[in-house]
DNA sequence: TGCATATTGTCCGCCGAGCAGACAAACGCA
DNA sequence: TGCGTTTGTCTGCTCGGCGGACAATATGCA
């Protein structure tokens, strides 16, 4: 007879378990269709007007709802609408990249508050960690009136463990099994979440959705910026694997023998299409992310080379029809692996889009199997609206909206 | 004001869901540790002995539990043992091949009752519905005594629409867009689950895991044999995808240009490594699936070539050899999409596993990226305990046994 | 043999929470 | 003003887990 089997890692439900479960339905729903009334709420629910009052008014005593203005009703008793109290909470979004890094404000719901400023990222992160936390102190001193910060999400261009307590590579960067997380929470006092960028915006992404009714459940996200972001998520989760790794298409060898990359392989995705390996192929130089960078080159982004392009210079608009076109063959890699419903795609070089679809759809369909995939829906996102930030900062609000799992 | 706002997908907890929960999870708890008693449950679930009970004599009046012998104890009352009640409930398990097509009776823990039998696959998937609606039929006449069958499981070597209705495209069988499931369910009047053969192997190793503490919940099924299926399990779910092709790394090329496929490509990983790519080593020819195969090759097989291999034939070692080559190589791809704890391998060619493990490590650790992967898990399938056929019957079990989903 | 102890399975009262329906409040419209 | 409609609340009911008590059963020891 087992006296004491292992721990218990089954979860079982409770008497309470209806209620969280419900709970924080009922929140995402606030969430999705705000502003939105209690009946509302009992529609989409399929329950009961008066189990969802309860669940309400607990929310609202526990401030986490308010109720604002009675809203309009074509006839009737006109609804009190319910929204998310996204006043006096706060999360502070953090986006580590190999130059500068970019630090913002966001309400619950992610949306800015105060907007992105940005210092220079060095190279030591314990030098690192301490300025980025003096300057986050400052910022929370400069804006009391924000009330309680919820916590820091932080993203970074590498791998990162799977508890998410330490960067354990970060070809960019430079650094290696470094505890950031833990650094950072005892510098600033507040809980920390790190990841992976290319993840973080796949999250947000699968978070962020808005009364959506079914919600894109299996999607890809890709950011091209100096180097490859790729977060995948399925069946509504996203990818993480044994190691926190799963998904990282980035340094998927495209070729035999290609360009040099970060990490230190050649050949690499990241080597083909990161914002570097497109100005390399302008200026017709082999430049490497390990070697110093050329000042007039350094001092021109891929943002000018599309100026560049849409101004008829035809050695940028190659330029870019050469990275779409590597975009669209390792993207093939994906759509056969975890074949997506859809792709999101953000970076400089989206603002190339209408340039650069076509090209890039083509490369998709000579190798993509199922012939139905090539028409994939690839949505861009620009970048005014963040998405790495915004990643971030869904690594603290996502959880606080998880519905618990059973089983 | 929404009125009726879409259809209502959201899955709320109810008055009954704790219980409709538990009792799944007791039932998973009851088949990964039979036989086990009342009080072994409560403790393993971190619940009360009281809760157990009521749940446990529901099933036991329902006949899905039964209470056995009086256990054993060190002192103290002696507990009751309970099972999972297994007679009298059958499921029938069908493995489509190119050339045979396999069946077995299994119990609802997919151990064999009937053995297996065999008939030639048609080629005209019409007449091949009649002839197995009929062997099936007359199975169960042979076997009355074996009760109720809850089903039939059926795996294809081809692609299945996400519904589970119809195969959308089985290249070595060349059926396309064929609606299996309504027309085999019809004949023979019992519920039909059809699938993958790969990812119905992945279903049944993710649910048939005996007793383990942290079950694997990310792993990888390789079945090698006619041609490569693959299933692919992550965070305890097997990866489908929009189209239901999610993981079907068997068409992905391994190399731009290499031999011809059953699927109409060149250079897939399968036809790197199927049986007849192995064959066609060994015999210096190029067969290839499209054509009819000599006769004197036809009646050789992958295990008389092990045979010969054992017997010192080093032409034989050397096409196993490149097989291993090549499957290493093709993992690789998969550790580096998905990163799994550990890898699952069954096939004909497993009986040389001792000869061929250290080749396939090393293609696998060329092409590998996080260094730790390299020396992942992997485990063998022996062919006699026939992981297709209890992927075919674990389609049918699994959904019973499966804890409910809200969110 | 008699008593203490340990373990299993059952039973009873309690309470949290969803379900059902009633009802007042609020509003538009004729 | 009266009627219909919609919203939000309230009350009783039932389901089902929680806590603890209790009988049944077995061992060990005086």
């Amino acid at each position: 007879m087992v006296r004491r089997p292992h721990q218990e890692p089954v979860r079982v439900a409770g008497r309470g378990t209806p209620r969280a479960i419900n709970r924080q339905i009922l929140l995402n729903l606030v969430r999705a269709w705000q502003p939105v009334s209690r009946a509302d709420l009992a529609r989409h629910m399929g329950s009961r007007r008066g189990a969802v009052s309860l669940i309400v008014n607990d929310l609202i005593a526990e401030g986490i709802l308010f109720e604002g203005a009675t809203g309009e009703s074509p006839r009737g008793r006109k609804p009190k609408f319910l929204y998310i109290d996204s006043r006096k909470r706060t999360v502070i979004a953090v986006d580590v990249r190999p130059t500068q890094t970019y630090t913002m404000v966001t309400s619950l719901l992610t949306e800015p508050i105060v907007g992105v400023s940005s210092f220079p990222t060095q190279a030591d992160p314990v030098r690192f960690v301490r300025t980025l936390a003096a300057r986050l102190r400052r910022l929370m001193e400069d804006h009391k009136e924000l009330g309680q910060c919820e916590g820091i999400g932080l993203v970074v261009p590498g791998m990162v463990d799977r508890e998410g307590a330490s960067i354990s590579f970060a070809p960019r960067l430079g650094w290696r099994q470094f505890p950031l997380r833990d650094l950072l929470a005892k510098a600033t006092g507040l809980p920390v979440h790190i990841e992976n960028s290319g993840r973080a915006c796949a999250i947000a992404q699968a978070w962020g959705v808005r009364r959506e009714a079914g919600r894109s459940s299996d999607f890809v996200f890709l950011s091209v910026s100096d180097g490859l972001g790729v977060g995948i998520v399925v069946n509504g989760e996203v990818l993480r694997g044994r190691h926190n790794v799963a998904g990282e298409f980035g340094h998927v060898p495209l070729a035999g023998e290609g360009p040099p990359c970060a990490c230190g392989a050649t050949g690499c995705w990241e080597a083909y299409v990161s914002n570097l390996a497109t100005l390399s192929r302008y200026f017709g130089r082999n430049l490497s992310p390990r070697k110093p960078i050329p000042a007039e080159i350094a001092s021109f982004s891929v943002d000018d080379l599309v100026a560049r392009a849409r101004g008829g210079d035809s050695k940028a608009v190659s330029a870019l029809h050469s990275t779409a076109h590597y975009l669209g063959l390792g993207l093939a890699s994906v759509v056969n692996a975890v074949d997506p419903e859809r792709i999101f795609i953000s970076g400089e070089i989206i603002a190339a889009w209408d340039l650069i679809e076509t090209t890039l759809r083509q490369a998709l369909a000579t190798r993509v199997l199922a012939p139905a995939a090539s028409g994939i829906e690839i949505t861009t996102i620009p970048l005014p609206e963040h998405p790495r930030l915004r990643g971030a900062a869904a690594l603290v609000t996502a959880p606080l909206f998880a519905v618990p799992k059973v089983g």
